[in-house]
RNA sequence: GGCCCCAUAGUGAAGCGGUUAACACACCAGCCUUUCACGCUGGCGACGCGGGUUCGAAUCCCGCUGGGGUCACCA
């Protein structure tokens, strides 16, 4: 363990929405910034000019962003070290690429991609392992100057020495790599452009990244990346790599199974709450516990690199669903209702300026229901428009008894109690009474007249929430339907 | 295929040579209850296989099997 100061970055590239991987690696190395008292920076790898949109980045930002995690230092943000894009800092990645160049490291090679896929292929097709042959290292200095002349644009690629590298993983242990059967690797594109295992060593020394996390996917690349510390002479960063997210058949997560993007978790209603605690146990875990709900606070102060997992995890959606559930009773009510807002605009049920004081009201009944905000509109809908009268269903539970009679008392006794809910719980109980009729039948078929279903929240505080007007209409609707 | 990583119930995950192998989700049952939900109680269920090392292996070593990763002028 080195003491420098922590500075952690999560570096994502700007070719999709924010990915869940994307997200738990931004939480782990979130926690464990803010719990050194380190700082966490945010930089754009857009080396890969074919892919990057603008707008993509924004999608990974915005993404980051509604989880809560919060970076000092990024492209929006500014910092000391300054850019945090990579396609903005090609001067700096040049510079060291002629070091290289100049210390007899690296070297230009004009093998032309055909020529290498068929390199390729015939190591391929002789069983060999592919790799560079390394044959325009030997390129004399006419030779050079012919290709150049002819307008042929090189890649630089450096030197591998040879020899076994290693490191030691703060989640792995050691571990270590035979660089014997790799071959000489480009570190700058023929269009100038840096390749990433260049560009990530670079800017991680110059950042004073001071541990180096992300998914067991850069493994092979951390000894490529070793290399280039070498050749430049720079001091290792710590290396950490956890484990890497699986679909539920084993594979690793895709587009193709299921929500991969954290934009789609928001959009199905999930809390970022939620989705931190979640991803946090998920390849980690602080020991022995029997409550697993943690808040970002809780998870900072008890996080730690070592008892991250080296397994990989499948992604279990049902616990999510179980967290965000428990989320959402934990909230405020009125929170509830802020959050249940775009959900049932989506679903056309809400005016533009929704009356909060009844949506807190309904979240009140409905909280402890919902195990997703996308499942608000469903819940809700008997309280925000009229249902329809379930008939059928409402003459069979008044099979042995005078329904007609019965729920025009009800509607009596709404018409003059006090309109909140003890009161008209203690007014209908005393009904029931006077009706003489089962407990079952009695309330079932209220539930039924006024919110249209035999399933749901509870009823006085609902039918407190429907309002007076609303009540009585409706089981004057139900009993015409008799 | 080469190399690297990993391997405890369906899933996540404790365990670091001696335990009745935790815990959480899921599942099942019961309780609570005007429905649903919440909550509570209980239950089902695991050390991939084979060799070692040791008085003693889930724990250490080797092999195998399985899964994953990686072998680009992608990141």
């Amino acid at each position: 363990m080195n003491n420098k100061p922590v500075r952690v970055r999560i570096a994502p590239s700007p070719t999709g929405d924010a990915h869940v991987g994307h997200a738990r690696t931004a939480l782990y190395d979130y926690l464990f910034a803010r719990q050194k008292g380190g700082v966490f920076v945010l930089r754009i790898d857009d080396t890969d000019t074919a892919r990057n949109t603008l707008t993509s980045e924004e999608g990974v930002i915005r993404g980051l962003r509604w989880l809560g995690l919060n970076w000092d230092e990024g492209p929006d943000v500014g910092g000391d070290y300054a850019p945090y894009r990579q396609s903005e800092r090609s001067d700096t990645y040049h510079k060291h690429v002629d070091l290289l160049m100049q210390e007899g490291k690296a070297y230009h090679c004009f093998c032309t991609p055909e020529e290498l896929e068929a390199e390729r292929k015939a190591q391929t097709d002789a069983k060999e392992d592919p790799r560079y042959s390394g044959k325009c290292r030997m390129l004399s200095n006419q030779e050079r100057e012919d290709h150049l002349a002819a307008g042929r644009a090189p890649t630089v690629r450096l030197k591998v020495p040879g020899g076994v590298v290693g490191f030691n993983d703060l989640v792995r242990g050691w571990i270590e790599w035979d660089t014997n059967l790799m071959g000489d690797f480009i570190i700058l594109k023929s269009s100038g452009i840096p390749v990433y295992n260049f560009a990530t060593v670079i800017d991680d020394h110059l950042m004073d990244i001071s541990h180096v996390t992300r998914g067991a996917e850069h493994i092979a690349n951390t000894f490529s990346q070793i290399l280039i510390y070498q050749a430049l002479g720079w001091e290792l960063p710590e290396f950490a790599h956890f484990s890497i997210m699986l679909n539920e058949d084993r594979t690793k997560m895709s587009k193709r199974k299921g929500a991969t993007f954290i934009g789609q978790y928001a959009d199905m209603g999930y809390l970022p709450e939620a989705m931190l605690n979640f991803l946090a146990f998920l390849g980690w875990s602080p020991g022995t516990t029997e409550d697993e709900i943690y808040t970002l606070e809780q998870l900072i102060s008890e996080f730690s690199l070592e008892r991250c997992t080296s397994s990989n995890a499948v992604f279990d959606i049902k616990k999510l669903d179980w967290i965000n559930a428990k989320w959402i009773r934990r909230l405020a009510p009125a929170d509830v209702a802020e959050r249940m807002v775009p959900f049932l605009q989506r679903a056309g049920m809400l005016a533009n300026a929704p009356d909060m004081r009844k949506l807190e009201k309904i979240a009140i009944l409905i909280q402890e229901r919902l195990h997703r905000l996308d499942e608000a509109p469903a819940l809700c809908s008997f309280f925000l428009s009229d249902p329809e009268v379930p008939a059928q269903e409402l003459s069979e539970v008044l099979a042995q008894v005078d329904g007609k009679a019965g729920l025009t008392e009800v509607a009596r006794v709404l018409a003059t109690v006090d309109w909140d809910e003890p009161a008209i719980e203690e007014n209908l109980r005393g009904l029931q009474k006077d009706l003489g009729w089962s407990t079952k039948v009695y309330f079932m078929s209220l539930r039924l007249a006024v919110l249209g279903s035999k399933v749901s929240p509870p009823l006085f505080g609902s039918i407190e929430v429907i309002g007076r007007d609303n009540s009585i209409a409706r089981i004057n609707r139900a009993i015409n339907s008799l």
